[in-house]
RNA sequence: GCGGGCGUAGUCUAGUGGUAGAACAGGAGCUUCCCAAGCUCCUAGCACGGGUUCGAUUCCCGUCGCCCGCACCA
């Protein structure tokens, strides 16, 4: 019996979206390749998240970092240190524990970024035993989740595959704040590979050991940023939230801003949500009972953030609410751990006062996201299987096809197709049965499809149909062009094109 | 990393100690023509390595990979 999940990884693999990688060797753990399919529906969503978060502010930019970077920087950031885990293995029923964990819960003290050696003093001295069957523990080691990179001709110089593409915005914070001219607030993103060893890498494109971000640092003047936002645009606005233990359920609740706000939040924090939402209801047609934000707790959330919510998407393939995104207060941990390593100020003028910038994070993981567009779009309804992507993000925008393969009609699609090639994803196909081509427009999400038919050869029209609801409607071939922009664009809608077309 | 299950064309699968069939998909052709029609032909597979054996896709071991549970998940 196949899966949810086994139906949309068949599908992607099919159809050319994504597969494992290396799969020719058997395969390489935690690594995901993108077909033609999918890496321009990737591309299209990055560009539209692009699109999206840095028309926020007008002061928002894309950068592009290096992906290694050297451990002193990494040092600074607190990837070094916090991102191992100290693991302890049981000698007899060979469970793994985290070392910190063990000792924390005798001595109810915090015990991470202790060495080995003292987690090993600590068993000893406090007579730990496994919590799972009273084994004897077996020597502890350490594990950090960042892949080592040596180089240099000898290897010498100690550097690491970046953790995040956030360290690259921090680094070059100044920089940026010079050639910008000093404003705050700024906004600095970068859509860049990350990587992580993942000690299980699962689920396909959900945890991967190499995997795409996108990333917006918003830096701002803590004292004054919450009132420079319009935020009492958007007070009533609903925002889908899980708070603390109510993430275990797979529900949120439908909470305004001025409630959050109430709660305690800050205000730009709980404006920025409103964005992101609006990003996965809106642009992203995400239904809205499959969307929501999930707080973690202070055991759950990273070192460096202060107030954290995963923004998290329903899928069905992965069981349920999954991480997609989140979004970080990080306050100015970064710039104060690299202006301290450095020895460079970091803090900036503001009116007649110096300021440490906080830092607001939006991150999404893009492989994430695919899969969810995939995940969300993907119906199979007895034999007619769709994939229901957003017309602006599917791969291909239009398919064109003569009804016969004779007639001249080839011909006409053909230079239909030629047309239009230059500005949309169009695809021509004169093979099998016309159902048979609309079937397989339908499995890749196509939204849309041109026939040339009969009637084309009197008078020039030709049949556009739309893939979700079926429908036809007749419009001239000379309008093709403008008619598919204005619906990719939402300006149109496709049931006000015409009368639809009756079929047999 | 531990435990369990699994690994046969692109996909989904049948099957055997004497090297494999089907369906769907794909290609060519005929025919038909607005929602995966039909017919003919074709392409294509036992994850990798070792062992046992006259002979291994099948049995055994290892590796890799996938799924589930545990642990982990800045």
């Amino acid at each position: 019996m196949a899966s949810r999940y086994d139906d949309v990884m068949s599908l992607s693999v099919r159809r050319g979206f994504l597969w494992p990688a290396v799969d020719l060797y058997g395969g390489f753990s935690g690594f995901y390749d993108y077909g033609h399919l999918g890496a321009r529906l990737k591309r299209k969503w990055e560009d539209l998240w692009t699109a999206h978060f840095l028309g926020l502010g007008d002061n928002y930019y894309l950068i592009d970092t290096t992906t290694i970077l050297p451990e002193v920087s990494l040092k600074a950031s607190g990837h070094v240190d916090h991102f191992t885990d100290i693991l302890v293995t049981c000698t007899k029923c060979k469970e793994s524990f985290r070392g910190d964990h063990l000792i924390e819960a005798v001595t109810h003290e915090e015990a991470e970024g202790l060495t080995t050696a003292e987690v090993d003093a600590k068993i000893r001295d406090l007579k730990i035993r496994c919590p799972k069957c009273k084994g004897e523990l077996g020597p502890s080691r350490p594990f950090n989740m960042m892949f080592p990179v040596g180089v240099g001709p000898l290897g010498q110089d100690r550097a690491y595959l970046r953790p995040e593409t956030a360290q690259g915005v921090f680094l070059n914070f100044k920089r940026e704040f010079e050639a910008l001219r000093r404003r705050l607030p700024m906004g600095l993103a970068i859509v860049g590979r990350a990587y992580r060893n993942e000690i299980s890498p699962r689920q396909g494109a959900y945890r991967m050991r190499e995997f795409l971000q996108a990333e917006l640092q918003i830096f701002f003047d803590p004292a004054t940023f919450g009132t420079t936002l319009p935020v009492d645009s958007v007070k009533g606005e609903s925002l889908r939230v899980a708070r603390g233990a109510e993430k275990h359920a797979p529900t949120a609740n439908e909470r305004t801003v001025a409630d959050l706000i109430r709660d305690g939040l800050p205000a730009f924090y709980v404006y920025h949500m409103v964005l992101v939402q609006r990003f996965y209801l809106d642009r992203l047609r995400v239904p809205r009972e499959r969307f929501r934000f999930a707080e973690l707790d202070e055991r759950e959330r990273a070192f460096y953030n202060k107030v954290h919510f995963d923004v998290q998407v329903a899928q069905d393939s992965l069981g349920g609410f999954k991480e997609v995104g989140g979004v970080h207060y990080r306050t100015d941990h970064d710039l104060s751990g690299h202006a301290l390593a450095s020895g460079k100020d970091l803090s900036v003028p503001v009116a007649d006062r110096k300021v440490l910038p906080h830092v607001l994070e939006l991150s999404f993981g893009v492989d994430r996201n695919v899969w969810a567009l995939l995940d969300l779009g993907y119906e199979v309804a007895g034999d007619r299987s769709v994939l229901h992507l957003p017309p602006s993000l599917a791969p291909v925008v239009v398919g064109l096809f003569p009804l016969l393969s004779k007639q001249g009609m080839p011909e006409r699609a053909e230079a239909l197709y030629r047309d239009l090639r230059p500005g949309f994803d169009a695809f021509y196909d004169e093979t099998g049965s016309i159902g048979k081509r609309y079937a397989r427009m339908d499995e890749v999400g196509t939204p849309y499809c041109v026939t040339v038919d009969h009637t084309t050869l009197g008078d020039g029209t030709v049949t556009l149909r739309e893939r979700d609801t079926m429908g036809q409607v007749r419009v001239p071939g000379t309008s093709l062009a403008a008619i598919l922009r204005d619906l990719l664009d939402g300006r149109r809608e496709f049931r006000a094109l015409g009368s639809p077309v009756s079929r047999p």
